[in-house]
DNA sequence: TCTACGCCCTGTAGCAACTACAGGGTCAAG
DNA sequence: CTTGACCCTGTAGTTGCTACAGGGCGTAGA
């Protein structure tokens, strides 16, 4: 399989499929004799994990452990489940602060009166005589 | 004042004030003798306005148009308004977005049975020949 | 056979918004 | 007179890609 078959088949970029071999997160594949890249099913198993782990959300650096997990098949999932939990964390603590700056952001926007700038509640908000 | 002065009136620190001057957000304060930067209050208000716009969330380049826009007082505040709900729409989409994949990521670390790695819910959910 | 086109290669630089050095200079207190 | 806290410039690192520049390969049509 060329880059561009894996890379579509996993909805990916081309450069970032080079980009992750790069950062040693895809093993580097054989190569033809005109020096493409060769895949096989095991990358393309390996980069929709990936790309299926990224998609909930988990830094790199995170996929680079479950992948490392998921490798020990003997071992117990405990980990696993405590990167799962310590990234669903983060996700609540990133709702709960964009939701109250969301708040505070709707109630600046409430305050405009639509006049100049000059009487602008919402610059006057930011300005260091506000507050 | 001199610039750590200005850094922790302002919760920021020094790095960030002089990244802020490079790039034109903040003009370019007198020196010292000694070259040492000396801000005077119209430094400090611009900074505090920038912060709390960092705070809220708007990148550097709109606070860059809200400072542009806050100079201008004579002019209608319609500019800003529209910035500012612009931002507000970004983040209601995002914190849809979190809590969909929060949603998601819930349910994988629901099905986990504690088991090893091999039966492992969350590794399967990632993996290309669960869904 | 030529050539045009699409794909592939490497390597480097760019994005946001800082942060962290390295390698120096200045200044006030003890 | 030395110690320590502050200041200076300039560069490189962070995350997760993305976008070139400048070349090579492979195949289909003229």
């Amino acid at each position: 399989m060329k880059i561009g078959e894996l890379a579509s088949a996993t909805a990916t970029k081309v450069e970032t499929v080079r980009y992750y071999e790069k950062i040693g997160l895809l093993p580097p594949p054989a190569r033809t004799s005109a020096n493409y890249r060769a895949f096989g099913n095991d990358h393309l198993a390996r980069l929709s994990f990936i790309r299926r782990a990224r998609d909930l959300g988990f830094t790199l650096e995170a996929v680079r452990e479950l992948l490392a997990l998921s490798d020990d098949k003997a071992q117990s999932c405990e980990a696993v489940d405590g990167i799962a939990r310590v990234h669903l964390t983060e996700i609540d603590r990133k709702i709960a602060d964009l939701s109250a700056l969301r708040g505070e952001l709707d109630r600046v926007i409430g305050s405009c009166r639509h006049g100049t700038v000059a009487d602008c509640k919402i610059i006057e908000t930011l300005g260091p005589r506000a507050c």
